[in-house]
DNA sequence: CGTTCTAGATTGAACGTTCATTCTATGTTA
DNA sequence: TAACATAGAATGAACGTTCAATCTAGAACG
């Protein structure tokens, strides 16, 4: 009975990448379903239903239907810190702010993006699960868009102390953030027009004294 | 059968107000409700029991669910509908638009507010009905919003075209908005260095030439 | 090469629960 | 008594989850 205990992964890596897939697909179709109807409004039955499986199925790869929430969660925000940490260790600060925040502006204006974002941040203002992995998703970004913010003043020979900068990250944030809130409620809005004066108020900000 | 077809309202004032007390007290216990579980986790007995009722006596006042929810929406838009029309009639703009920011700052700022406004705002973007009755409140506030600022600019000498106009405005809305979703993100930020930023990016946002 | 064995993949029906809504009965007031 | 206010049980649908059964593909073996 002892002499199994030692193999740490049963599965080779072939299925091992079966199994990725299968995952991939049921968090594909969750995705869809979160965004049409809300984390509580879409049914495991529907879900499976998109990603072409019984709805029994479902359960091999998830322990229930709050795990599959905390894996788009978590998958949706990885995506995020990894954007912020490229910006960090880019070497051209400046450069690449102003090109990623044109590329930011897209994404939190796309309105299926928006929408998934939108629950999720309302599922952690009441779960606290995912409460602690958005807040722990976002003390990574926040650090790193402070630092940024840091060094690109610094360029500007600006000396500013941690609390100036949080609080300038923290404006910067909300603007990006609330553009998705935007879209929601006027989905007309002029993209164009609405970027270049997103960049002309970041450019303000980031350039003018304390 | 015609004959009572000239009452517009059947009811004498007196019953009519009994009946929006327990309106109102129904509305109040729904958004209680709605915070901290959503407008899909919210059951009619938790809302019922909570606005001490009985559960079939919630629909001597509301048809259904959506209808509590439209209701909702539908009063928390008017308050913001109010603020921004108050502002636009007021003399002295600039001063107006100072402090209505900071108290505006502060209402995003507070978590119960924001948990609401953004299960709002999720619902909007999923339910038609809801994402109808958002849109028309939000394009009161915007125009509103819009000619403040047309104002506030031109007493500094500025002269904008509209397109710049409603994409300032929309920059500023996100801002506000914006702050909800750092609230949530960020239960712990600094409120007052937050408040103190935001107060210097809007000015300079007004203030510094197209 | 053909057969048997086996373990994981997959299914769909069944279960118990919860929900929104309806219905019926009982107070309450004018 | 007529009309309204209120309660709470009844209803049927939908949901998350479980489970026993079936399928599939490859390993073991002769």
């Amino acid at each position: 009975m002892d002499m199994t205990a030692d193999a740490p992964s049963p599965l080779p890596a072939d299925e091992g990448s079966r199994a990725a897939v299968r995952r991939t697909q049921i968090l594909d179709a969750a995705a869809q379903c979160f965004r049409s109807c809300g984390f509580h409004g879409a049914s495991i039955a529907r879900i499976s239903r998109l990603a072409g499986m019984s709805t029994g199925h479902i359960y091999h790869y998830f322990d229930n239907k709050e795990a599959i929430i905390a894996a788009i969660v978590q998958r949706d925000l990885e995506r995020m810190v990894t954007v912020w940490a490229e910006l960090r260790a880019s070497r051209d600060v400046r450069e690449t702010m102003i090109a990623l925040s044109a590329e930011c502006v897209g994404d939190h204006l796309d309105a299926d993006a928006a929408k998934l974002r939108l629950e999720i941040i309302t599922e952690a203002a009441r779960n606290p699960e995912v409460a602690r992995i958005v807040h722990a998703a976002d003390c990574c970004c926040m650090a790193s868009l402070t630092e940024t913010l840091r060094i690109a003043r610094q360029m500007n020979g600006m000396h500013d102390d941690d609390a100036t900068l949080t609080s300038m990250a923290e404006v910067l944030a909300a603007i990006f953030e609330g553009l998705s809130i935007r879209t929601i409620r006027n989905p007309g809005l002029d993209r164009e027009g609405l970027a270049a004066m997103v960049q002309r108020v970041i450019r303000q900000t980031i350039s003018s004294p304390a």
